[in-house]
RNA sequence: GCGGGUGUAGCUCAGUGGUAGAGCGUCACGUUGCCAACGUGAAUGUCGUCGGUUCGAAUCCGAUCACCCGCUCCA
């Protein structure tokens, strides 16, 4: 543990000198939860998403069967009508009032509590965990002493309650679970995850809304606009990437909970019967991605959620998960989730008064069906975490030991032009050929000091390739072309730059 | 929300009552001429904030804010 923490220190240290990332707002000592990207960690970024659009949205694979299938996208606002939320059972579900013990200094979800009461209201009342049999039982025992009865006569005089039924005025009489004395018990508090915000000027209740803890819902509130507009027919997948808050309790482990993320997400409808292979598809397509881009598969672990783990409504989710330094436990990175019918079927309900309002026709058995609907969930924040921690590299017997080995499309910087110095005629050759690869990667030029230190700050900026024009280079025009990963040099003509790049990238 | 820890230069930190410091990094000049090289020099601080004690506070006391770690919770 002690190794990976370092290691994790190491990371975020190099992430804030070389300006991958920034704790937000750090002039004022910064905010807990929200992070800056640095002009690297939005390079990386625009490279995690662009290869994301592309991959998904212009050139998915090819479907279960070898066929192809249409995708778009959408790009919908933070703050939608609160009701969106209500369907989506985000009011609802993200609110968990927790009850605190003042003298255990143990927390509760107030709906996991139960309470065994007397008939006479001012009585002590005895709370246990509602799942716990232990608890329970100890409840019972002290509430039998208290009522002087045996525990089997004990529900013949007291009923048993959740703690939610309670008044307020009267958890001075309760005792806690884990508590000597009465009345330890908090009244439940919120812990609502939602970020609110008013709409309008003034903040009245009437104008209350949320920032979306999902982008998933401006998908399914713009389904039938999409298919009206649009000739999609099923299958087919509407995509967004975009902002996303949740207003964590406790935020950490740097960027990978944070309050405020992006998500790229795919909501891909179907016909029900053919709903698992889709389902399926997509679980090891997401996973091939990941692959594709450099994570390392030993580190990167498909897991499919249990029965007790899955949502009602849901059929079957995969996490894809990765081993991050910070923990030994893997991560999620991404959820693939068949939700069924569940997200079009509440907005129906909620928006049309109907079910079956968003159904849409089979043209073969002229049927109405309600879609079925797989959805990929990525966090862009937490792919680009793993993918600077699978990038980063120590070996102690370089001169430069830390630098990053991204995969050549998520590099920031693709190539560097170095005079060996700055003088000799040396930057008068360079700059040519960097204005040259600027126009199609982005590319550095650096004169300033000596070469080892600027081929040290490409490798923390993990730029895979530089070039460097010496004494040799105005005699037969060729340059030294330096690898990132294994420091070895080859010597080109200073015309094959370009294209040089474009072979070794593959880009 | 509870408990613990930490706030001094861009970074890592030293400084326990008496002039604000070091190493690294950054920048400039010179030298060198392919791997954080060498020399010389420079810039950068309301010592987290507010208050108290004191002739005098980075240092002692109180409060406060922020961040980090653990518990709790968790897309």
């Amino acid at each position: 543990m002690g190794s990976q923490t370092d290691t994790m220190d190491k990371i975020v240290a190099l992430c804030r000198r070389r300006g991958f990332i920034f704790g937000s707002s750090e002039i004022y000592g910064g905010i807990g939860g929200f992070w800056d990207y640095g002009p690297l960690g939005c390079e990386l970024k625009r490279n995690i998403k662009d290869a994301w659009w592309h991959d998904m949205v212009q050139c998915p694979p090819p479907g279960p069967n070898g066929e192809s299938y249409q995708m778009v996208g959408v790009d919908c606002s933070i703050i939608m009508n609160p009701k969106v939320w209500e369907a989506s059972g985000h009011v609802g579900g993200f609110s968990d009032p927790m009850v605190d013990c003042k003298e255990s200094k143990s927390r509760y979800r107030a709906d996991q509590l139960s309470v065994i009461k007397g008939q006479d209201t001012a009585g002590q009342m005895f709370a246990f965990s509602s799942d716990d049999e232990e608890s329970q039982a100890r409840a019972v025992k002290k509430a039998a002493k208290y009522f002087k009865v045996s525990a089997d006569e004990l529900s013949g005089v007291t009923s048993t309650v959740s703690l939610e039924t309670v008044d307020d005025a009267a958890f001075g009489q309760i005792l806690g679970p884990e508590a000597k004395e009465v009345g330890t018990l908090t009244q439940p508090r919120d812990f609502n995850l939602m970020f609110e915000t008013f709409v309008g000027a003034l903040q009245e209740s009437t104008s209350k809304a949320y920032l979306r803890p999902e982008t998933a819902q401006g998908i399914f509130a713009n389904f039938k606009n999409v298919m009206d507009s649009t000739r999609v027919k099923i299958p087919f997948g509407i995509a967004q990437i975009g902002k996303a808050f949740l207003n964590e309790i406790n935020p950490r482990n740097f960027t990978f909970r944070s309050r405020e993320f992006e998500q790229m997400e795919i909501e891909f409808f179907c016909k029900p019967d053919t709903s698992k292979m889709w389902y399926e598809f997509w679980r090891d397509t997401r996973l091939h991605w990941y692959e594709s881009l450099g994570i390392k598969s030993d580190k990167l672990r498909p897991r499919e959620q249990t029965e007790e783990e899955l949502a009602h409504y849901s059929d079957a989710c995969t996490d894809i998960e990765y081993l991050f330094p910070f923990s030994e436990e893997t991560q999620e990175l991404e959820g693939v989730a068949h939700r069924g019918c569940y997200d079009l079927t509440q907005h129906g309900k909620h928006s049309k008064g109907k079910e079956n309002a968003y159904a849409v026709m089979d043209d073969a058995t002229k049927q109405r069906f309600m879609p079925h609907v797989i959805e990929p969930s990525a966090g862009v924040d937490r792919f680009l975490l793993a993918s600077i921690t699978e990038a980063y590299s120590y070996d102690e017997n370089r001169a430069s030991p830390e630098f990053m080995k991204f995969h050549p499309r998520l590099a920031p910087i693709k190539a560097a032009v170095f005079p060996l110095v700055a003088k000799d005629g040396m930057p008068e050759v360079a700059d040519p050929i960097y204005q040259e690869i600027r126009k199609h990667f982005p590319c550095q030029f650096d004169a300033k000091q000596s070469i080892g230190k600027r081929y040290a700050r490409m490798d923390e900026a993990g730029t895979p390739f530089c070039f460097t024009i010496d004494g040799q280079s105005k005699e037969d025009g060729t340059v030294t072309v330096r690898n990132r990963d294994d420091a070895s040099q080859e010597r080109i003509d200073k015309s094959r730059c370009l294209e040089y790049l474009r072979d070794k990238l593959g880009l």
